[in-house]
DNA sequence: TAGATTGTTAATCGATTAACAATC
DNA sequence: TAGATTGTTAATCGATTAACAATC
């Protein structure tokens, strides 16, 4: 990555699919791969692909052979952040708590998630050899281990409180799975990851293809 | 919405959250919110927020009131198309898969999620009241009940395979949770659904807000 | 009326696309 | 060399911000 010049946001948004590209380009074998072919697979286009990784790889793709592919995953992993280590817990130990907990993908972006919390005493105990802890334990565990990330899969009525508890807790970021807006003090970052949105959002892309289709077919 | 104006991807991005937000504050018991309260909830200007809206919805907000939160959010609901009927599968029936195929809240998004697949006979049978069939029967109940939509929570390595079948049974968009990159025909939606994504860029914000603030410091 | 808040027009900013020279 | 593919500069496009008039 050439130091000085910023990456776009818009670029920066694009890197994750690029590196889930290449991976899986370089899992069959392939060495090269030129900015034409990704931009075919991605649905973008050539140029853009060229100027985005031209940001951050750190030597350029050669003519004719395009990009090597081990390189760029190193520069677009390093450009991200995922040397970096961090650490996360799980507030809210129901299905998508304890789906979550036992997922295993996250050590692949640097993020140890290291237990879940939950209110009702009954859901305390173990998932996937992690453990589930009492929300009153919270503040102490997360002062513990430094956590700077809590994952919020508890039901919407409960959202709010437990947004509280975790900002008490001093944890800064919130990835919000309730279909709720959260109140926070300024500073804390929050992000929400709305199923029912993604998948509404993907309803309407097919809508318009069919509402598309049907004045072509006039 | 006035119609044969036409809206800016950006501006329909922003829409859930409008959403999401007009919602919460209904619950309350509020009537009434200005562009500014918008904006600076949801950390976006007040100008834009006005903007935003003007777009979609079907009266004009009252100067010293601001906009009528009632009205907005079907102005919203109707833009977003939450009142076209959509069926939805989940392929995988795994903790990812039964956990999204317990939650009720896509309902309120205009989806129905019917049922589950599953490769391992083990996991056929019904969670939650909703039915696990074996992958052999996607075809024929995708286009029984004519399936548009397909969540795929399988692992990584069966991704592409049930990507295949999905489209097989002719399914035309896929949210996808298997951290992969999914090889489809045009036309085939996918959206990238990468928890460990979503969650490393959260931290990414987080680690950038360390550095200001270490530059600060100096 | 006065003041808060809206909607709109013009100016700025940022990102994408087009054109083309550079390189292996 | 010839040709494929890269990187860069300029032009276009789209979105945000600034300024201000309109309205209840």
């Amino acid at each position: 990555m050439k130091n000085g010049e910023t990456v776009s946001k818009a670029t920066t948004s694009r890197m994750p699919a690029y590196l889930r590209y290449l991976k899986g380009e370089a899992g069959k074998g392939i060495e090269y791969v030129s900015s034409a072919a990704i931009a075919k697979d991605l649905g973008l286009s050539a140029v853009g692909v060229r100027k985005d990784l031209a940001l951050v790889s750190s030597r350029p793709g050669k003519p004719r052979f395009g990009f090597e592919i081990r390189l760029l995953i190193e520069d677009i992993e390093k450009f991200l952040g995922y040397h970096r280590w961090t650490n996360a817990v799980i507030v809210g130990a129901g299905g998508l708590g304890r789906a979550i907990l036992a997922y295993e993908g996250f050590e692949n972006y640097g993020i140890h998630v290291i237990a879940a919390f939950d209110a009702s005493p009954a859901k305390v105990g173990a998932v996937g050899g992690k453990p589930v802890y009492p929300m009153e334990q919270l503040g102490e565990i997360a002062r513990r281990f430094s956590i700077r990330v809590a994952i919020l899969t508890v039901p919407r009525s409960a959202a709010q409180q437990a947004c509280d508890a975790i900002v008490k807790a001093g944890i800064g970021a919130i990835l919000n799975f309730a279909p709720v807006h959260l109140h926070a003090p300024d500073g804390v970052h929050i992000r929400y990851e709305d199923l029912a949105v993604s998948l509404a959002a993907l309803c309407g892309e097919c809508a318009e293809d069919q509402i598309m289709g049907d004045q072509k077919r006039r």
